[in-house]
DNA sequence: TTTAGCACTCTTTTCTCTCGACTGCTAAAC
DNA sequence: GTTTAGCAGTCGAGAGAAAAGAGTGCTAAA
C-alpha cells in the first residue's frame, strides 16, 4: 500500500536510527543512503509518511523518529531476514555442536548464544508442564530417610525431587513406590499427578500414608512449580543510549527481576515461529520503551522451552530476526541426530 | 580513642547520612539528634573528625560525609547488633519453618528474607565442593540409554547429574557401577574424583571403557563446576539515590552480572561471623560505591554456602547486620533439629 | 570551653542569549 | 506533475551571568 519510494525512504529512516537513535533529518539520508533525489524531496515524502502515521517527530525543527507502527511495518514488511555473516554462522554452529547431557543446558547454550551476537539482553524459560507426558518415574533410597524420585518426560527433560521422610524407608517400600507410579503414570501428562491420584492410591492401593503423603506432596510441588527463567547478557543493554535514561533503567530491571512478568512475557503468543512485540503491544506499561523478540525451542513440536531478546524498541531487528531463525533451525537439526 | 562525644556525634553523622544521602550540616544535627550543644561546637567537633579522617566534605561549604575510614570505625565499634523489630523476629522465624527437603532451599528462602527485610540486594551461593565428603553414590537407569547418577555428601547437599550413552546399558553394568563407586569414593571428599580414580578405575577393574568414560567426564564436570549465584531483590537497590548516577548502576549490573566476581567477592575472607567490606576494601575498583555484608551458613562447622548482602556504602549495617546475626543463629537452630 | 554572629565559599537554580540543526513552504526548474 | 533551491521560522542545546541558599570557619564574647 505504500509506494516503493516511500518504503525505500521509510526502510533507511528506521536503519539509520536503529544505527544511530538520535532522530533522522532529511540531509542525512541523502548523504548516507544512495537516494537519488534532494533533501527536499525526501522531506515531502517525510512528511507525508508522518501523516500516515509511520513517523514521529519529537518536536517541530527535528528529524523523524520511527513511530510504533513504524517499527511494526518494517518487522512485518522490510525486515531482512538473512542478516547472518559467515562468522556468526561458524560461531553458532560450534556453540551448539557441544555436546550437552540435560536438554535444559542445551536451551541456556542457544540463549547465551543469541546474547553474544546480537548484543542484546537474552532470556529463556522452560517448557510449561502442561505439554509434556510421563514416560518412566524411578524412586532411589538416598541414605535410610530420604528418596530422590525422578521423572523422565517424553520432552527429555527431566524432574528430580528429594523426599525426606520421618522413619526409614526399606527397599522393599521403594520397589512398591515404583511399581505404584509407573503404573499410574506412565504415558499420562504431568498433570495426572494431582488430587485423585492421591485419593486412588489412598484409597484402593491402601498403601501407608507415612510414605505416600510426602511423595504426593513433593510431586505436586514439582508439577506446579513456576519454570526458571535464565537471564544472559542483562549488562549489555546498560551501554545503549536509551539507558541514559534512569526511568528506562530503572523499568528493564524491574522487567528482568520480575519472573511473574518474564514468564508472562514468554509464554503467551506464538502465532508465527519468531514473535515480535513491539513497546507496549503487549499490553504492559512497562514495556512501552522495549521490544521484546521470542521463539519457541522445539523438536517434534514438543515444547522445550521458549527463548527471547528484550532490547530497547530501537533494536536490529534484522540481526535479531535472522540470528534467531539460524539458531531455530539448529536446535531442531541437532535434536533429530540425537 | 575518639572522646565520647565526639563518638556520639560521628554516631550522629553516619546515621543521619544513611538516612538522607545528604552531607550532614551541623545545624541539622543539633536539630535531629539530642545533642546538648550547639552548632558551633559541633562545627569544631567536626572539623577535628574530618582533620582525624572520620569524614570527607564534598566541598568547602557542604556539611559532612562519612570517609571510608569512619564508615569502618563505625561498622567496627558503633553498630547495634540487635537493630531488629519484634515483627521482623516473627516473619523470619515463620519463613525459615518452611519445611524444605533440599538444604539448597533453605539457603534460598534465607536469603529472599534477608533482601525483604533490609530491602537491598542479597545473594547467596551453595558450599565449596573442596570441603565436602561423599557418603553414598546412586546410579539409575533411565530409559535404556541414560543414567542418573546422585551422589549425596555429608553436608546434605546432592549433586545429580544425566549421563548418556550410545550403546544400551544393563541392569547389571549399573550394579557394577553402583558397586565400584561406592567402594572407591564412600567417605572419600568430592576431590578424590579426579584423573587417578579414572586410571585406576580402567587400569585395576578392568572395566569397559564406554560406560567407564561418559561417567567420569560427568563427574569431572560436577566436581569442578560453579556453585550457582542466587540472586534476590536486584530492582530494590535502583530506587536508592546513589543509583541516579549512571556509573554506579552500571557498575552495580555489571558486578551482579559477572558470575567470577560474585563467586569471588562471596568465597574470601570469613574472619569473623559476619564480615563487612566498605567501597574497595576487597581491592576490586568496581565495588568502590558499595559495601557487602556476609555470612557462612554454617551447620556442626560445615560450610553450606554463603549468603549475602550488596548494597551502597551508605548501608543501614546495623539493620543488616542484626538481622544476619538472626537467621544465622535461626539456620543453625533449624539444622540441629532436622 | 562553649556560643553567637558574620563574612565567605560553593552549589543549585533560573534566566537569557546565541548558535546551529531541521523543517515547511514558496517559487522556480525540469 | 514532480523535483529542487532557497529561505524564513522553530526549537533544543549550551554558555554565561546572576541570584538564592545552605553551610562553614573564624573571631570575639560569654
Amino acid at each position: 500500500m505504500l509506494e516503493e519510494r516511500k518504503k525505500q525512504i521509510l526502510q533507511a529512516i528506521i536503519d539509520e536510527y536503529i544505527s544511530t537513535a538520535e532522530p533522522v533529518s532529511s540531509g542525512a539520508l541523502v548523504n548516507r543512503h544512495g537516494l537519488n533525489c534532494s533533501s527536499a524531496t525526501i522531506r515531502n515524502e517525510m512528511a507525508e509518511l508522518e501523516k500516515a502515521g509511520y513517523l514521529d517527530k519529537p518536536h517541530t525543527s527535528s528529524g523523524r523518529i520511527p513511530s510504533a507502527q513504524g517499527y511494526r511495518f518494517y518487522v512485518d514488511e522490510l525486515v531482512k531476514e538473512d542478516d547472518i555473516s559467515l562468522e556468526e554462522i561458524r560461531y553458532i554452529t560450534s556453540k551448539l555442536e557441544t555436546r550437552v547431557n540435560a536438554i535444559e543446558d542445551l536451551t541456556k547454550i542457544a540463549t547465551s548464544t543469541l546474547s553474544e551476537i546480537t548484543h542484546y539482553t537474552s532470556v529463556a524459560i522452560g517448557p510449561q508442564n502442561g505439554f509434556q507426558n510421563i514416560e518412566e518415574v524411578k524412586f532411589v533410597l538416598l541414605g535410610t530417610r530420604m528418596l530422590m524420585a525422578v521423572i523422565l518426560t517424553d520432552t527429555g527433560i527431566i524432574k528430580e525431587t528429594i523426599i525426606k521422610f520421618d522413619e526409614n524407608i526399606t527397599e522393599e517400600q521403594v520397589n512398591t513406590l515404583n511399581f505404584i507410579f509407573n503404573n499410574k503414570l506412565k504415558g499420562k501428562p504431568l498433570e495426572a499427578i494431582n488430587k485423585p491420584l492421591e485419593e486412588y492410591i489412598f484409597s484402593e492401593m491402601n498403601y501407608s500414608l507415612a510414605v505416600i503423603k510426602p511423595v504426593m506432596e513433593q510431586f505436586n510441588k514439582v508439577v506446579n512449580e513456576e519454570s526458571k527463567v535464565y537471564l544472559e547478557g542483562a549488562n549489555k543493554s546498560f551501554e545503549l543510549p536509551e539507558f541514559k535514561s534512569l526511568e528506562v533503567a530503572r523499568n528493564f530491571i524491574n522487567l528482568l527481576d520480575t519472573k511473574e512478568m518474564m514468564l508472562d512475557l514468554l509464554n503467551t503468543g506464538f502465532a508465527k515461529d519468531i514473535n515480535v512485540y513491539i513497546g507496549d503491544e503487549k499490553e504492559n506499561k512497562k514495556l512501552k520503551d522495549f521490544s521484546i523478540v521470542t521463539f519457541k525451542h522445539r523438536y517434534q513440536n514438543k515444547d522445550l522451552g521458549t527463548i527471547g531478546i528484550i532490547g530497547p524498541k530501537r533494536m536490529d531487528y534484522s540481526k535479531v530476526i535472522s540470528v534467531m531463525k539460524y539458531i531455530s533451525k539448529k536446535l531442531n537439526e541437532k535434536e533429530s541426530e540425537g
